[in-house]
DNA sequence: ACAACACGGCTACAGTTGTAGTACTTGGAC
DNA sequence: GTCCAAGTACTACAACTGTAGCCGTGTTGT
């Protein structure tokens, strides 16, 4: 329906709220962003009207304040990411991303054990001490 | 090794290049890209001008000329972007995004199976009208 | 030796992004 | 009815991007 133009990471944010807590305030996205970002609540302010002006969020006037709501869903825009994304680092090929993530899984979860072994060797050696 | 700042899906164009043909030339680049983008050479020379500036290539003196080379490799930029883009979209949850590809890998694959069908029901009309 | 031509350096300029500040307005408390 | 806190609109500004142009200089063909 919408064409959607690109949500910068900052913008990102700030739409994971909304699709998360359906229709809000901006007072709402400012507090539930205020634990992970360190922003101004005149930054997050200015993020949403810019979302606004890309028709990826709408509002409803109540009373003096905006009601923000989605204009696209999280799936279209997830789409339209993950496309642009393997277009420009994967030349498009879903296969090559797919290995490189598995592997990058694979990696990440050796690490994790290579740790653990590192740990309990160490709690090992440390009750043989004592 | 490197701090590597981000590189821009331009920039990342001709990193490729860079990457595929190890050290060049700019009127190599240049020729490479000649047939995919419609890039006057300046653009591409500002790229590349850039790209020094963001360290990711060196270049070697030769005569007039400047000899391209990688100053980090292709692996480490997919690594590097791939993470971005995964903790943007994802929120940094490997498991989530592939299952995100794998369906979008099986949908094209539907889709294509659904064309070819399409393509074979028209032929097979065709021939039965002639 | 001189004219082109090719090269890199510097400059430009508008649109996007991150990160706000100022100013004006208005619903609501009193 | 008045005043204020909170809301939106407008403005700001530097860095990054896409997309180049101009300029001085050195290389090369003739």
């Amino acid at each position: 329906m919408a064409d959607s133009l690109p949500i910068s990471p900052a913008e990102w944010d700030v739409m994971e709220v909304v699709w998360d807590s359906g229709p809000v305030t901006a007072a709402h996205v400012i507090a539930r962003l205020s634990g992970s970002h360190d922003w101004k609540h005149r930054t997050i302010r200015t993020l949403l009207a810019r979302l606004v002006e890309k028709r990826a969020l709408t509002y409803d006037v109540d009373g003096k304040a905006y009601i923000y709501r989605p204009a696209v869903t999280r799936k279209q825009c997830v789409r339209q990411e993950s496309r642009s994304f393997m277009n420009k680092v994967f030349g498009g090929d879903v296969g090559a991303l797919l290995v490189h993530f598995v592997q990058d899984a694979d990696l990440n979860r050796d690490e994790l054990e290579r740790r653990r072994s590192l740990l309990a060797a160490k709690d090992h050696r440390r009750r043989k001490v004592r």
